[in-house]
DNA sequence: TTCTTTTGACCAAGG
DNA sequence: CCCTTGGTCAAAAGA
């Protein structure tokens, strides 16, 4: 455990900067894995779940990728859950780079302070809309919040295909929808498989005013120690007191605080007031001065402090880091172990959507999040939210997106696809499948793989990028583009990137 | 008096 | 080596 990091401090600064083990991640933390990508995209699920089950080098085929990420229910879920999720809203073309990079360089923070301010687009796909004056405790209280992730938390002692499935049915199913008061928080495995419940569904957020929350959970396996990241995104109709983000449940001291470039509002810095705790959050804020995310990282090694008297009073509380480190702490391991993983789960309520191409993205998981502001910093967040203008985003990455829907659903992306090939896969009964758009000139293609255990685990690459619209006509119920640009790059799945943006418009899946 | 916030400076990492 | 940026420290100020 690195408790001591808080206590005390000036060991902390140590010339070496041998300190902060708790946060400091490893050469390849898992975050990288969907954000070390650079250049104006998130991270791609290829990327992440290929990061999360193996070495780079070792895939080499869906297949194997599938396999990997098989292997590990949790991390499968996890996987699933960013990936599915960001299918299901708008494909956010990841610029290419195929560099594998990193270089960053333009994933410009200011992503986030570049929302619109007022407007829904300022949040990243598969954010919650919450009803106002309900503080991301309550949301978090809420079963229906936890409902969200419960692939993780239930990833024990269910198959692996079942922890996909189930994420990905819940992933997929929390994009579709209004939500609706929750019925059954954690139906069995087998029961997902075949009835996508409403896992996801949060209980009247769908009327709420836009507020958003967007939790995104990080989670950091280090030695034995884990720890895990949880970002909230928050969009309040009301800019809510500025100096202090939400109440969560715990007392914070805000430590620090740091001028975002391009933003009007600093990046404050918190850090849980309970003695030895080494949790800390950081909380940023619109141009509007709206809290627009709140990044939790570590573990709280106590209960949550009861002294508030309301707010929710929920002793479940809303530690999200909490609850989610929990989770994942069951994770199997991977060999990206020690790297912390961050997921970003994206529910898209029927408000938040609207923005249409607005190219709302998310990231998540990864080394970076999402938006990957800066490529630098391993165990940071970043998230990007795509300003009205970048309407359209390279795709350089390809997607996997898993889903239990039968395979017919899943190909309907709305383009049209020519199937010219395919292979059979070692280990995997099931043939991957290659198809082309069939659209002159648009060399994108897709791999459609079968998990070898559940044909209705797929797993989808998209390689290249439309270089037009979705064929009249072919208003697919989910378009999961891959892109809409120019294909700029290949991919590479040896490489780690990021995880390409989906993008999403206001047609659900399903 | 105690605790929290403010704020400039420092350090590390990456380009 | 320099620059940029994220993260943190810690003294000072404020509540």
């Amino acid at each position: 455990m690195a408790e001591k990091e808080e206590k005390e401090p000036s060991k902390l600064k140590s010339s070496t900067g041998v300190t902060r083990p708790t946060i400091a991640l490893p050469p390849r933390p898992f975050s990288e894995m969907f954000f070390s990508g650079g250049v104006g995209f998130s991270p791609g699920p290829m990327t992440l779940v290929s990061n999360l089950f193996s070495d780079p080098d070792e895939i080499k085929s869906f297949s194997q990728l599938l396999a990997g990420a098989m292997a590990s229910p949790a991390a499968a879920a996890v996987a699933a859950a960013a990936v599915v999720a960001s299918a299901a809203h708008h494909q956010t073309p990841v610029s290419s780079v195929g560099d594998g990079g990193g270089s960053g360089g333009d994933v410009d923070p200011r992503f986030k302070q570049s929302r619109p301010t007022g407007l829904m687009i300022t949040q990243p796909p598969g954010m919650f809309t919450v009803p106002p004056g309900l503080s991301p405790a309550t949301l978090l209280d809420s079963p229906s919040f936890f409902g969200l992730f419960s692939p993780l938390q239930g990833a024990f002692g269910m198959t692996h295909q079942q922890a996909l499935a189930q994420v990905t049915a819940q992933a997929v199913q929390g994009n579709n929808v209004h939500m609706q008061q929750s019925q059954s928080e954690y139906p069995s495995s087998t029961q997902q498989q075949q009835q996508q419940t409403s896992l996801t569904e949060v209980p009247s957020f769908s009327s709420g005013p836009r507020s958003q929350i967007r939790a995104s959970v990080q989670e950091k396996l280090q030695g034995q120690r884990d720890t895990s990241e949880i970002s909230v995104f928050e969009h309040r109709s009301q800019p809510q007191n500025a100096d202090k983000p939400a109440d969560d449940g715990y007392n914070w001291r805000k430590y620090g605080q740091k001028q975002v470039k391009g933003s009007d509002f600093p990046r404050s810095y918190y850090k849980c007031t309970h003695p030895a705790c080494p949790v800390k959050k950081k909380v940023e804020r619109s141009l509007d001065g709206q809290v627009t995310e709140i990044i939790y990282k570590g573990q709280h090694n106590h209960e949550l402090p009861q002294k508030r008297g309301n707010n929710n009073g929920n002793s479940k509380s809303s530690d999200i880091a909490t609850q989610f480190q929990t989770s994942n702490s069951s994770l199997n391991k991977s060999k990206r172990d020690q790297e912390t993983s961050q997921v970003t789960t994206t529910e898209q309520m029927s408000e938040a959507s609207d923005s249409e191409e607005v190219g709302n993205t998310e990231t998540t998981v990864g080394e970076k999040h999402e938006d990957e502001p800066d490529p630098k910093r391993r165990n940071t967040e970043v998230r990007v939210s795509e300003p009205v203008a970048s309407s359209h985003r390279t795709v350089t990455e390809p997607r996997i997106i898993v889903q239990t829907k039968s395979e017919v659903d899943l190909l309907d992306d709305g383009y049209r696809w020519r199937k010219y090939g395919q292979k059979v896969v070692k280990g995997n009964p099931y043939p991957r499948s290659y198809y082309k758009c069939t659209t002159p000139d648009c060399g994108v293609r897709k791999h459609v793989e079968r998990a070898a255990n559940d044909p209705k685990a797929v797993v989808t690459t998209y390689e290249g990028k439309h270089n037009h619209d979705v064929p009249a006509g072919r208003t697919s119920s989910h378009q999961l583009r891959p892109n809409n640009q120019p294909n700029t790059s290949t991919v590479n799945f040896n490489q780690q990137q990021p995880v390409a943006r989906l993008r999403l418009k206001e047609e659900q899946i399903i």
